[in-house]
DNA sequence: ATGGTAGCCTTGCTA
């Protein structure tokens, strides 16, 4: 089973280049964050024609995550649990194919200084306890999304400049140690060692062509889905189309059980 | 120190 996480920044925006990914691709599961629109304005026909269910959960102008899959999407969650005052779309899980799927869209939090960066803090600490639940399951899980975290240096093109940015400042960085030291696995980074490799690329000043990136899309895998993976890797060419999302897809390959 | 770009939707906010 091939997942895939892919903040598009606007489906609408992004229609063609989602549809036309999907027939070539043709991945088994995919995590959308930042739709941009309510469900009821959401490409319904173009995601059915590329042969996708979708469960959405959507917010006019800003957030709004999904999951689309190829087979039967089951027992929907459609909120972080922990805050029923939390209004922003930011999370949805379901099962598909017998795997816990979630499309996580983690809060920026800049400026540091401000409301914003605690409620960052406080999401990542209602993901913690939500995850530490997940995890009893003892399921094959993976949680994949916009995490907004660059977990290390390594994951930054210019770390000292990106050392105060609530993408990287320790705190940040010690509360997604928290969670991935639950016991979960970096299915991309536990493939592909080498450092400086990006899924996020600013769309000011040719960040992309100058590969000036930083890697904060990541799918993190429980134990028995960890035990399963097969493959993992970045797929940089929507990035490079005209018109492109500033984020493109990360994908891994589960194996089936018994192979 | 600032502004650079994009999307949504407004004269600014979020990223």
């Amino acid at each position: 089973m091939r997942i895939a996480t892919w903040n598009v920044n606007s489906v609408k925006a992004r229609i063609g280049h989602l549809a036309m990914w999907l027939k070539k691709v043709q991945p088994d599961v995919v995590l959308l964050q930042e739709l941009k629109c309510v469900a009821d304005e959401f490409p319904r026909l173009e995601i059915e024609a590329a042969g996708y269910r979708a469960e959405i959960v959507g917010q006019k102008a800003y957030n709004g995550v999904a999951i689309l899959a190829r087979e039967k999407i089951e027992d929907p969650l459609r909120a972080l649990p922990g805050d029923k005052a939390d209004e922003q779309a930011r999370y949805v899980e379901a099962t598909v194919g017998g795997v816990r799927v979630a499309s996580i869209y983690l809060p920026n939090g800049n400026p540091v200084d401000s409301d914003k960066y605690k409620y960052k803090l406080a999401w990542m600490e209602r993901l913690h306890a939500h995850v530490q639940t997940l995890l009893a399951s003892e399921r094959p899980i993976v949680l994949g999304g916009d995490y907004n975290i660059a977990p290390t240096d390594d994951d930054v093109y210019d770390p000292e400049g990106w050392k105060d940015d609530a993408l990287c400042r320790p705190p940040s960085r010690a509360a997604f140690r928290k969670i991935v030291h639950l016991g979960l696995t970096d299915a991309f980074r536990v493939l592909h060692p080498q450092p400086h490799q990006y899924s996020y690329w600013d769309y000011v000043q040719n960040r992309f062509a100058r590969d000036c990136g930083l890697r904060i899309d990541h799918l993190l895998l429980s134990p028995q889905a960890a035990d399963r993976l097969a493959a993992a890797g970045i797929d940089r060419e929507p990035r490079a189309l005209d018109k492109a999302s500033d984020h493109t897809p990360v994908w891994c390959e589960i194996r089936n059980r018994g192979a």
